[in-house]
DNA sequence: GCCGTTATCTACAATGATTGTTGAAGAACA
DNA sequence: TGTTCTTCAACAATCATTGTAGATAACGGC
């Protein structure tokens, strides 16, 4: 399903029918995350932006990611990258892969149910979600050995 | 097992051992950090330090907190709070319970080997490990309804 | 105990990501 | 087209964190 963000066409019609402007910076936010699928931060959105309007503002980017995710259009995410990252992937439940190496996230479309915290562990949470980020290398930063699939070390989670 | 950390004690040989100096600033720290379950940020174990030293410096704090990550003694950790988080315990594998309403990190203490990551949704990546962050409400920030134990709704994970 | 070497200290300035402010410019709608 | 209300770009400010520098203190040898 929604692997992907909605049009331009829908978010321009879904900050019309919600009191938002669309302006030409928004629209052209919208063009950029369309089909992005490396969870860009503020900053990768703007540096993209650029290159289409010369003149926008990193806060104009700020701003209308954060209209996005108040309209649950993309979910700000927090990977330990130092920046916060923005998924526009919010229809599917998912977690997520980090390169250790160049910071790369990509989604890992799973759920895990088996996923029991096992009795008195909880400390008394009342737990409501669970984000795992499975960290690694991305197929761009692996050594050359190209034949190998799986870890030499089953990895201790 | 490591439940807690070293004694300021441990901690002082520790250093000397490793051509570190010990200093009245140093070991106050290690006090402070003795026993200390909540996962601090390096302003907070400022704020405690600062009660036995005035003048301690929060520069300070954040070196010796390295030093001491560095060592394998404590862990930095990013569950996404704004500010880095210290975790003196590195010898159990576990995971963390973070608190929606007031931040408070908890332990997790448990390994769940039964993880696996379904053929192909690993996109490539190369997986050493994975931290698992469980979002909810600590007990204090419950509501008042005490006998409450489970979620409502079970958690989609 | 005293000295010299070398690490560490505090104070302060600088960074990087993000947010606040303000007057000017633009979008929506009559 | 004019009016109104939002959003814009260009700042300045904030927050956590890191860099710099000269003063100070710890450690090992005398």
């Amino acid at each position: 399903m929604g692997d992907r963000m909605r049009t331009p066409e829908e978010l321009t019609e879904l900050f019309r029918s919600t009191g938002r402007k669309v302006t030409a910076q928004r629209q052209c936010i919208f063009r950029v995350l369309q089909g992005d699928v490396t969870h860009p931060s503020a900053e990768s959105v703007h540096a993209l932006a650029s290159r289409e309007m010369e003149t926008i503002s990193l806060k104009t980017v700020y701003q209308t990611l954060y209209d996005l995710a108040e309209l649950g259009e993309i979910a700000p995410l927090d990977v330990g990258t130092g920046m916060t990252r923005f998924d526009p992937n919010v229809d599917d439940p998912h977690h997520h892969l980090v390169c250790r190496q160049c910071g790369r996230v990509r989604d890992l479309v799973a759920a895990f149910p088996e996923l029991q915290i096992p009795e008195g562990a909880d400390l008394g949470y009342q737990v409501g979600s669970a984000e795992i980020v499975f960290r690694g290398l991305c197929p761009e930063c692996q050594p050359a050995a190209r034949g190998r699939r799986a870890p030499l070390k089953q990895a201790q989670i």
